[in-house]
DNA sequence: GGGTACCTGAAA
DNA sequence: TTTCAGGTACCC
């Protein structure tokens, strides 16, 4: 589930969970965290949680005099959850733990059924990896998005996929950011007058912002008792929608493979614009 | 650039 | 049984 709003939402139902909490102890199983990382993060208190692009940044105090403050980096990849249970608080039997934070008053489990998430401890100055911009960031603005599409011949599609351009954008956001802007997803990238990056822009900031006011488009609570979707799921203009009717103009939906991962789009919405153009 | 691999489970 | 899945590292 994780893309930038799902993870966002993470971050900030956590945030008040976690902050001021001393972190007593990780467990893991498999190869998850060294040993020597899970000791440093013991006996640290929580300063605050937050999102680094499709990343949970858990930021933790020193843990003594002359030592540093450092941060717990969790990317959930594709099926990684992070869920919270306070003291005596259970949820079954779960599977697929990965590892159990420990807390005092409680235990942040970190489920990831396939595998594929990671954990890292690093320290609280360590560069942000991967370089891109973060679209919900002040600094993010359409000459900045110019600036980024360059001289690109990559799909418009696979471009905002790339994390080292823009931070946070995922297989579901990138279908519909397209839609909302109108743009045929296999347009070359570097390829957009200076009118296209101002919609792009603007689709980019909006749908994002949306989704993240829905909670995102799908996952399973925490903090909450109760398994809760998020509600953007039924918001989605294209993604997952092949052969249904368009919400823009009801021609059926879409779906291409672009390298080896689903586009859906609308033929007519985000087609050539025929204003302008000469006429049979 | 694009293809494949990583891993498991759900759905076709 | 086969295909597909919200991510990304690594191969040519």
């Amino acid at each position: 589930m994780p893309e930038l709003p799902e993870v966002e939402t993470v971050a900030r139902q956590l945030a008040p969970l976690l902050a001021g909490r001393v972190l007593r102890r990780i467990d893991v199983r498999g190869p998850l965290l060294e040993v020597a990382d899970r000791h440093l993060a013991r006996g640290r208190r929580v300063l605050g949680v937050t999102r680094l692009g499709k990343q949970v940044a858990i930021a933790l105090g020193p843990a003594g005099r002359g030592t540093a403050a450092c941060r717990l980096i969790c990317h959930l990849r594709m099926t990684g959850r992070l869920i919270w249970l306070g003291p005596g608080e259970t949820r079954g039997n779960p599977r697929h733990v990965r590892a159990t934070l420990r807390f005092d008053g409680g235990r942040l489990l970190f489920i990831d059924p396939r595998r594929f998430g990671t954990l890292r401890m690093e320290s609280a100055d360590a560069p942000v990896g991967n370089s891109g911009t973060d679209p919900m960031d002040g600094r993010f603005t359409p000459p900045v998005l110019a600036g980024l599409l360059g001289g690109s011949r990559q799909g418009l599609k696979p471009w905002l996929l790339r994390q080292d351009r823009l931070l946070g954008i995922g297989n579901i956001y990138a279908s519909e950011i397209l839609f909302a802007a109108r743009l045929d997803p296999r347009r070359a990238a570097g390829s957009l007058s200076r009118g296209e990056i101002r919609r792009m822009f603007g689709a980019v900031r909006s749908v994002l912002a949306r989704a993240i006011r829905h909670c995102g488009t799908t996952f399973s609570d925490f903090g909450d008792t109760r398994g809760r979707p998020g509600g953007f799921g039924r918001l989605l203009a294209v993604y997952g929608r092949e052969g249904l009717p368009c919400r823009g103009c009801g021609r059926s939906v879409r779906r291409i493979v672009q390298q080896s991962r689903s586009t859906f789009y609308c033929e007519r919405c985000q087609g050539p614009r025929r204003a302008g153009m000469f006429v049979a």
